[in-house]
DNA sequence: TTATATTATAAGCATAGCTTATAGTTGTAG
DNA sequence: CTACAACTATAAGCTATGCTTATAATATAA
């Protein structure tokens, strides 16, 4: 009895997510399983155990005594193997920590705010990384990924947490000077100067925006400039040349300043959404946490 | 990290027992299992926790820091699973017992020490079911079978316990009143009389004392009596009904009394062993062993 | 009565958990 | 030095466990 009932734990696991919630159908969703591989496995325990642990009280389940008390026990002891298990692999929230995102992303928003992010947590080292794929995070020893995008979390390997933390607009942008040499009033007047686009832009792309705002003529247009990356395109449109579509959180600063202005307030059709992708079962979720949980509070705090 | 290590906490079982054992081998004993079998479930600990536990050294297995670390868990826990499932599976010693034996065993030893029994423990019914047959315990809700022969480990299904408690020689009895009548110096002399055999006597029957004897002349003995058990021998020849053959643990009452005498002091060839039979893992595992203990101490003062 | 929300059961498939066989390593004895 | 013993590590393959889906059963509410 007890020795077969110690051959295969894995039940007393799932018995005390069952006891718990006193619903099969609940544990099921807790443990990713089917409520019908808990029923079997709440008999096979049962029957191991030669005990009746819970009472069929129609849809829901009473535990006898038997079921309260190995409740009782079973908790205490999941409690103690898995403060043993984190004691070994969890790290301690000093550390490095490895960081990759677009390189947008990196140059206009972490680095500049990174220094502030480093008085605070002094112990964290944060290490950067920039690209444009979505990488193999355990290949290239990422600990943590912010993703854009609306497919994110499709593209996300099952293994990993993707984690969606806000949204922005896309709007078009330019400098303040140009508006000083040029008026743009409708949507249509953009084609008056150069428009930066990138070499991929995904489904932030400037035919979508003009197509939501009923533009005609853009087939026609001639002053492209292609970028490989936002951050590029932003320097060109802060040096006068034409207009970008960006993001408002990345330019939320020289909006402040005047470098940047929206002389057309009409939003991209397709949002920005924003992922956090890690590895929940990572040792370093300690120092990651306090990492997103920085970040979350700044990207509400500037927008 | 700590949810996949947690999805199979098996693998901490084994850990547990290879730690312990500072041996992969020494566990495998243990568990049952093959060395290649805890080899690769300790790999797979060690990939889920993203942990080193054991350092390799030779033929032994040193512990990491980390590997004591869990040792220490993993025992607390398991301990605490343990006491657990044994307060809501193990019976108390007070309670029922149903024993089943030989028709023989039943009458002729037991039954005349159950009073012996049941004054040092009154707290434990004992229910007695008598067969000729291995029966299922199961299916009959016999808490312990007290079975005799050569082949009882053979016949005993592998979920259940057989233990082994001693043996002892069959001899050819008859009532003291026969001596009196006639002369029994020889095995041939044993031919003047009825010999009592069983139906189903197996190995201990007449024609193997014989042979064993060298005695010539028993194929053409004519007064032969057939009944079902060896209680029902013996009541036929305390009632001077010739010889039979008898286990003498059955029958020492009856030599010391001078009921019963062994004239040919020659044993049959092949010895009684007893077994107790059992499973283990009962609820009733305590009470069981409180019945046992008694019974061999029992056997082995009268013996 | 039907619809809904649960648990129970059966049948089938995939993979986890073993096995056997063998390779690799170390220590010891002759 | 070689041979051997005693371990652990790894690979390949088979079987049983652990799931799944589909459906049955039951209780309750409308």
């Amino acid at each position: 009895m007890i020795k077969r009932a110690l051959k295969n734990i894995n039940l007393l696991h799932s018995f005390e997510c069952a006891a718990r919630h006193q619903s099969y159908s609940k544990a099921a969703a807790e443990l990713c399983i089917s409520q019908a591989a808990v029923s079997q496995q709440m008999r096979q325990l049962e029957e191991n155990l030669a005990t009746q642990l819970f009472l069929r009280k129609s849809k829901s389940m009473l535990l006898t005594q038997q079921g309260k008390a190995l409740l009782s026990g079973t908790q205490q002891a999941f409690k103690l193997l898995e403060k043993s298990i984190n004691e070994i692999t969890v790290e301690e929230i000093a550390g490095s920590l490895t960081i990759s995102s677009t390189q947008a992303f990196t140059t206009l928003w972490l680095m500049p705010k990174l220094s502030d992010f480093s008085a605070q947590y002094p112990n964290i080292n944060i290490r950067v990384m920039s690209s444009a794929q979505f990488e193999d995070l355990k290949e290239q020893h990422i600990d943590l990924a912010i993703r854009f995008g609306p497919r994110v979390k499709e593209n996300t390997d099952s293994s990993l947490n993707c984690e969606y933390f806000g949204e922005d607009p896309v709007y078009p942008v330019c400098s303040e000077a140009l508006t000083k040499k040029m008026d743009f009033k409708e949507p249509k007047d953009l084609l008056k100067t150069w428009l930066v686009s990138l070499e991929n832009p995904g489904c932030y792309d400037w035919p979508s925006w003009f197509e939501h705002t009923n533009t005609q003529g853009y087939q026609e247009h001639q002053q492209w400039t292609e970028v490989h990356s936002t951050d590029m395109a932003l320097n060109a449109v802060l040096n006068d040349h034409g207009f970008t579509l960006a993001a408002r959180y990345l330019i939320i600063e020289q909006l402040k300043s005047g470098q940047l202005v929206m002389p057309i307030n009409i939003p991209h059709p397709n949002v920005v959404k924003r992922y956090f992708v890690y590895d929940e079962n990572s040792p370093k979720i300690a120092r990651l946490n306090v990492f997103t949980n920085w970040l979350k509070q700044e990207m509400n705090a500037t927008n």
